[in-house]
RNA sequence: GGCGACAUAGCCAAGUGGUAAGGCACGAGUCUGCAAAACUCUGAUCCCCGGUUCAAAUCCGGGUGUCGCCUCCA
């Protein structure tokens, strides 16, 4: 598989430190509020990477940390009366609601910063020793950049530039105006941990350095986030990783472009942001996640209320196809019958193409089209004949579960299960079309309309659409 | 100021040298008692100007426009 690796900033090879394995890691979110449509994307897209390695066959360690200790959870604590832990502890829940609603499968593992406080000054330390850090009046720990000769090798900005656009804070106590905190001096009423410099809490970054290299090891394989990470969050990651332990911090780095509303970058500074939650609310959560996989994971994508409704559109088209077809696999019977066997060759075709376009780093638009090719190729070869057999009913069925299984869609699956009461209405609605009796085949439709059900009329059946 | 991304039909969006995938919407037709779904058909000289080439949306140069990072942000 091909790798856009933001380091490089070319497509490569993936080649894996042990082979047949893959160690990512995934900045998650911190958690002091519900998540917008912007944190979906990366959530969606690298779980989509996660499926599609496991799918190759990879035995895939995929780490994503909550940040549960920040100044803006501390900033919401404090103006909801409440203390940190209460606020992470209540959004880690809704994360879990919002990325289950997505369908993103949990992480290997999903550790917390509050439980890695041993781990990050021993970092710390580390660092100081070696000359990397010093340490302030205040508590404070702050990393020496200079002393870093690639900083910057990530965000291909040589520190000098860097600085010239860096803001200079007036009673700063940093030695350069480039260097970060590793470890922040409680200030009064803060939570706060022991430490060799006194009371104090993590910086952000050394976090997830710290997370990746207890749970992934010194070096792992792709290190992936939103492409408002690559400085200063990766950039410092880099920094840390890299001095303390001496060797590369990770192979691959992959970057998905932003969430834009009217053209603007979404985000919660910003405040143009839609939660993940209210469009699901509307729309469901599926719609969310088709936008993320329509189009390619580095490029921008405008949001708006019409492209979620587009979305809800394709995906119908995918769940007609998909419910006629097990309708019809459930009703069959037999082997394959003469000339099957070319459509089943066909089929076929759009599975490579869908696992060739996977290939070339992550073209889930143009894998998404191999999908939508099946889908005809099933509604005009199968689901329009009479009399398909069982065995190629089934399949193309899972044939098209799964590569949209690898996408993780179509996982609101319609209770196939019809009550009693409604199908004897429906087999009631079969007898009077039978006896030409259409005033009470549409009296009957009418009633399940009322109920709320919608149903069509196949060559092989009737179908309950929704319930 | 430094670095970078993007510009393809009404809308969304692939395609990085050989005369434009796919989806949504619209229109026409086929099928069906009707409806729904499905199927078929219809629609783009790929922001502009030069250049390279037998051949460019695709490469090079120059414009124009939009956006991002350099400050917490996915």
């Amino acid at each position: 598989m091909k790798i856009y690796n933001t380091m490089s900033g070319k497509k490569e090879e993936l080649k894996t430190i042990n082979e047949g394995e893959v160690k990512i890691y995934a900045c998650g979110p911190t958690v002091y509020n519900y998540i917008h449509i912007g944190n979906a994307r990366p959530i969606c897209v690298f779980d989509i990477l996660r499926r599609y390695l496991e799918y190759r066959g990879y035995k895939v360690t995929y780490v994503q940390n909550f940040t549960d200790i920040d100044d803006k959870i501390i900033k919401k604590a404090n103006e909801e009366n409440s203390d940190y832990k209460t606020v992470s502890e209540k959004f880690i829940e809704e994360y879990k609601t919002d990325s289950k609603g997505l369908n993103v499968r949990e992480a290997t593992i999903h550790p917390k910063a509050t439980e890695n406080i041993q781990q990050m000054i021993d970092m710390v330390k580390k660092l100081e020793e070696k000359g990397y850090a010093y340490s302030t009046e205040y508590g404070d720990v702050y990393f020496r950049t200079n002393k870093f000769r690639e900083y910057g090798k990530l965000s291909h900005q040589p520190l000098e530039d860097l600085e010239a656009g860096a803001r200079i804070q007036i009673g700063d106590t940093k030695e350069n105006p480039m260097d970060f905190a590793l470890w922040k001096g409680a200030k009064e009423g803060e939570p706060y941990w022991e430490s060799p410099w006194g009371k104090g809490r993590p910086g952000w970054h050394i976090e997830c350095s710290c997370m990746a290299k207890r749970y992934l090891g010194d070096t792992i394989d792709i290190h992936c986030g939103g492409q408002d990470l690559i400085f200063p969050h990766h950039e410092n990651e880099i920094a840390q990783s890299e001095c303390s332990n001496g060797v590369t911090f990770a192979n691959y780095w992959m970057h998905n472009g932003y969430i834009n509303v009217d053209n603007k970058k979404m985000s919660k500074s910003l405040g143009n942001f839609f939660t993940v939650r209210d469009v699901a609310e509307q729309f469901g959560y599926e719609p969310i996640r088709y936008l993320m996989i329509s189009s390619h994971y580095r490029s921008p994508i405008n949001y708006s209320i019409d492209i979620i409704k587009q979305c809800k559109s394709a995906l119908d088209r995918l769940y007609n196809c998909r419910q006629d077809l097990a309708f019809l696999a459930d009703s069959s019977t037999g082997e394959f019958k003469e000339g099957e066997q070319e459509i089943k060759d066909k089929l076929l075709t759009h599975k490579d193409d869908f696992i060739s376009s996977m290939e070339d780093d992550l073209n889930t638009a143009d894998a998404i089209s191999a999908l939508f090719e099946l889908a005809r190729d099933i509604n005009s070869s199968i689901n329009a004949q009479t009399k398909p057999s069982k065995e190629l009913c089934d399949f193309a069925l899972n044939l098209y579960d799964e590569l949209s299984g690898v996408l993780g869609l179509l996982y609101e699956q319609k209770d196939s299960e019809v009550k009693d009461s409604v199908q004897e209405l429906i087999d009631r609605r079969t007898q009077a079309r039978k006896d030409k009796n259409w005033a009470e085949a549409d009296k009957i439709r009418n009633e399940l309309a009322e109920m709320g059900i919608t149903i069509k009329d196949t060559p092989n059946g009737t179908i309950v659409v929704t319930e």
